[in-house]
DNA sequence: TTCATTATTTGCCAAATGGCAAAAGTTTTT
DNA sequence: AAAAACTTTTGCCATTTGGCAAATAATGAA
C-alpha cells in the first residue's frame, strides 16, 4: 500500500486520517497472466493501481486485428478511463501481461474519497493528465521511428518483458507483424 | 465567443453572469499563417481556443528533425499543457497553419476564473482529459496503418487542409518523408 | 513421457518506403 | 519582368517491412 500512498503524494498532500480513509477504500487484487482486470463491451466499474506487475490495453480493430494500445507498469494507475467516467461500455480490455498484484477502487470508492477528500479531484485530475500526456510523448515520436527503434526503445522502457510477452502483444503495439519482429530479435 | 460559450456548456452549466466573466477574460487574437502562439523554451503563458483557423504543435526531435506531433482546429483548445501547467519551459511550437482567430486566456485570468467559477476546474478538467484521449485514440491505430491509409484519414479529418499546408508539416505528422507523400498524393 | 496445441522462427519473394539529387513548379523579392 | 529562394515532384535504386507457408521450438494436457 506504501506505493500507492507515495505515489499520491507526489500529487498533493494527505493527513494520516484521508491516507487511512483511502487505505481502507482499496482492495487487493491479485490478477494471474493473462487474466482480464476489464473487458471490451462491459462498463468499467474499477480502478487499479498497479502495486506489483504490468498490464496491458488492447483492442480489436475493424480488420479484426488485435492490438496492443500500451503497456502500463508498476506504479501506475489503469482503467479506460473515457468509459469509466462516462459510464458506457468499453472498447478496450486491461488484461495481465504477468502476474500482477493490484489495487482496485470501486466507483462507489471513488465517490466517497471525491466527497471527502477535498484535495482528491486534483490529485486525481493531476495523475490522469500525467499519464495520458505521456502516452501522446511516446507515441508520437514512434510514428517517425523505424521498428527497430521501436523495439529497443520498448526493450529500454521494459526490460524484463521482452521475452516474456507473445510476440503478438508486443508486436501490435510496435506495429509490427509477429514476423517482422522476430527477425528484428534476432538481428540484434 | 458564442463558439467558445457553446463549447464550455458541453462539459459543464453556466450562468449568465459567469459567461459574462469568461467573455470579459478572453482577449481576441488573429495570428496569421505561419505565426506562432507560443515557441519552444518559453514558458507558455496563454491558451488559445481556436474561433477560426488551424494550429499545429511541432517540436524538433533528436535528430534535428522538425515533426507535426498534431494539429489542433476550430472549437478546440491548444496549448502546451504540460509545459502550461508545470510553467516549465515548453519543447514544442504552437503555430498557425492557416490564418487563425484565436480567443486567449492568460494565466491569471484562468486562475481568476478557476476561483471565482466553482465549476470552472472541473469543466477544464472534462476538457482537458477529452482533448488527450483523442489524441491517443487518433496516434495508436496510425502505427498499424500503412502509409496512404493514414495520409486517406487526414483527408477526411482536415479535408481543406492537404493542399494548403506545406508537405513538410503533413508528412513529418505522418510519420512519412516529404517525397514519399508526393508519391501517395499522386497515385490517389 | 508423449501427443497435441500454440508460439516463434525462417525462407522466399512482393510491396512499401526511404535516400539522394535533379527537374519542375511556386512564391517572393528586387 | 527577371532573379532568387523555396517547395514539390520525379527517377533511380537500396532498404525495410509484409505476406504466406513451412519448419522449429516451446508449452500444456493426457
Amino acid at each position: 500500500m506504501d506505493k500507492l500512498i507515495n505515489y499520491l503524494l507526489a500529487f498533493g498532500q494527505l493527513n494520516q486520517q484521508q491516507i487511512d480513509l483511502i487505505t481502507r477504500k482499496a482492495q487487493v487484487l491479485k490478477l494471474n497472466k493473462g487474466n482480464y482486470f476489464s473487458e471490451a463491451g462491459k462498463i468499467p466499474k474499477q480502478v487499479a493501481f498497479i502495486e506489483e506487475g504490468i498490464l496491458r490495453v488492447c483492442y480489436y480493430n475493424s480488420e479484426g486485428d488485435e492490438i496492443t494500445k500500451y503497456f502500463v507498469d508498476e506504479t501506475n494507475f489503469a482503467v479506460d478511463i473515457n468509459s469509466f467516467n462516462q459510464k458506457i461500455p468499453s472498447s478496450e480490455y486491461v488484461q495481465a501481461v504477468i502476474d500482477c498484484t493490484l489495487l482496485v477502487f470501486s466507483t462507489e470508492s471513488l465517490n466517497d474519497l471525491s466527497a471527502t477528500i477535498i484535495q482528491w479531484d486534483g490529485i486525481i485530475n493531476k495523475i490522469t493528465e500525467k499519464a495520458l500526456v505521456e502516452k501522446v510523448n511516446k507515441l508520437s515520436p514512434m510514428l517517425a521511428e523505424d521498428a527497430t527503434t521501436r523495439y529497443l526503445n520498448f526493450l529500454e522502457k521494459f526490460p524484463s518483458l521482452a521475452n516474456r510477452v507473445p510476440l503478438s502483444y508486443l508486436a501490435s503495439y510496435l506495429g509490427i507483424t509477429q514476423s517482422s519482429l522476430s527477425r528484428i530479435r534476432k538481428s540484434i
